[in-house]
DNA sequence: GTCATTTTTGACACCTTGTCATTTTACTCA
DNA sequence: TGAGTAAAATGACAAGGTGTCAAAAATGAC
């Protein structure tokens, strides 16, 4: 059972074939426009042969989200090593989430999606777990960098506040500001053109208002921005390049599938 | 033209009633089960006959957004009136938003679902109009309060710091933060219990960050909170009682509908 | 009571989904 | 190399939704 024969290799791959076609179908029609018609016809093969692989399109859908959510960590993971000091790790992690937005748009974009109602009652629930998994880890790891404050004295939290409140409060900011900015039309209307500077304003002074040392400072905090921002958007690229990861085969219609993918 | 006669008023309450319908299948069904067939069982009438009144069913969930984000304005130009102080104000607006979620808890949920890639496109231009303009009024009314925070001295804004930036921060916050109460089943296992404290709390951290004066002190805002919260919530459900009015009929299939409607 | 007008109807053509018996293909072993 | 078996691909199917429109029914004016 470890050696493939070259037709469990072609399935195999197909499973990466359906959601790289899934991209492209979404990315130009939107999410209404990915239907199991649509793929079958990009791929040419009919449609019981993606049912194979899925059961449904958002399931497809979902395995795109969990995807974009499994880089969003690996984007988190590395915006944590560029600082010791935690409120500038903090800052990497709030500009990683633009980098996300911006060069890992459909990745944004599909996270969304896939939580609405159309979608989310449709799908599995193995990979709905796959899903809440990895943005656990994600607010582990941001987390973890308000832990390292409270434990350096740069931080102290008032009576009755919990890091998880700021991490909150923080996830609030930087996703309720991005997801605004791409979805509200009245926003440029009221005056708000430059979201993204207003996202980093604020989160500067949600920190400062919790007293977290070093206050900010705007030459400092944009020379550092200037910095890191690059990096972030390299390591952006290298991950959308990285086709290593596996597919998480959850879903089988044959039995073979659950025994070449699991036993 | 003035009068009209009992089918007349007949036809016109139906708008009414379709948009009743529909918040109830919607209600225990989600926007899933929201089909031309459903709503015309309900009303036993045929497909046919609704749509005389709405396009298509997007357009009825957009009436509906409308009609929330008109019930969300009067919530917040009511919260206005509660104090002259800014600050309090601000406060007044940020507890609104609680009640709103709470108390019209549908109509919050509608104004999300419409955005959505399946909803949005189809929707008809001369309604989404409707539902900018409503919203821009809204963020319009919390811009007021922070004017007269600037004006009277509590607030100064820093260097390069605009009011329409602050807006934007709170409403990023509150509803950023809303959302992802409802939306994000990984929060509580994420340890955020009371996500509606979390959210409250940043607010204030958030303000204090800017240097808004009278500084949070917990046991006045918290007594301030308990003073205001009722009259917002009692106000709630006289907004949700008022069914004087008028839909805003934008659609028309026969000439009629239109001459009736507009001149 | 009749007639012109407006509304309601239901059948139509079209699309998408998910299923499944049947056909085709690929792998194994002789 | 070829036969047999296991697996995958196919396409036809029923179900259920959409939006349209000619025809039927209802309404209100005279």
């Amino acid at each position: 059972m470890a050696t493939l024969t070259p037709k469990q290799r072609e399935i195999r791959s197909r499973e990466r074939l359906i959601l790289t076609h899934s991209v492209t179908i979404i990315r130009d029609g939107g999410l209404a426009a990915l239907s199991m018609d649509t793929i079958a016809r990009k791929m040419r093969c009919t449609r019981g042969t993606i049912y194979n692989h899925f059961p449904n399109k958002e399931d497809i859908a979902l395995a795109l989200a969990a995807r974009a959510v499994r880089r969003r960590l690996r984007l988190f993971e590395f915006a944590a090593t560029l600082s010791k000091q935690p409120r500038e790790r903090m800052a990497a992690l709030g500009i990683s989430c633009e980098v996300y937005a911006d060069d890992m748009s459909d990745d944004f974009f599909i996270e969304q999606m896939v939580r609405h109602d159309f979608v989310w009652p449709k799908t599995s629930e193995g990979r709905r777990d796959v899903l809440h998994d990895c943005e656990h880890k994600c607010i582990v790891q941001v987390g973890l960098s308000v832990h390292d404050a409270l434990a350096s004295g740069d931080l102290q939290l008032p009576r009755g506040g919990c890091v998880e409140d700021v991490v909150f409060g923080l996830w609030s900011l930087v996703y309720g500001g991005l997801i605004l900015e791409a979805t509200s039309p009245s926003l440029a209307e009221a005056g708000i053109t430059h979201a993204r500077v207003a996202i980093r304003r604020n989160c500067n002074a949600l920190l400062d208002g919790l007293g977290w040392q070093p206050l900010y400072d705007a030459s400092s905090y944009s020379k550092y921005i200037r910095r890191i921002k690059p990096k972030l958007e390299t390591h952006a690229k290298e991950i959308l390049a990285d086709t290593s990861e596996q597919a998480d085969v959850i879903h089988e219609r044959h039995a073979s599938s659950a025994a070449e993918g699991r036993t």
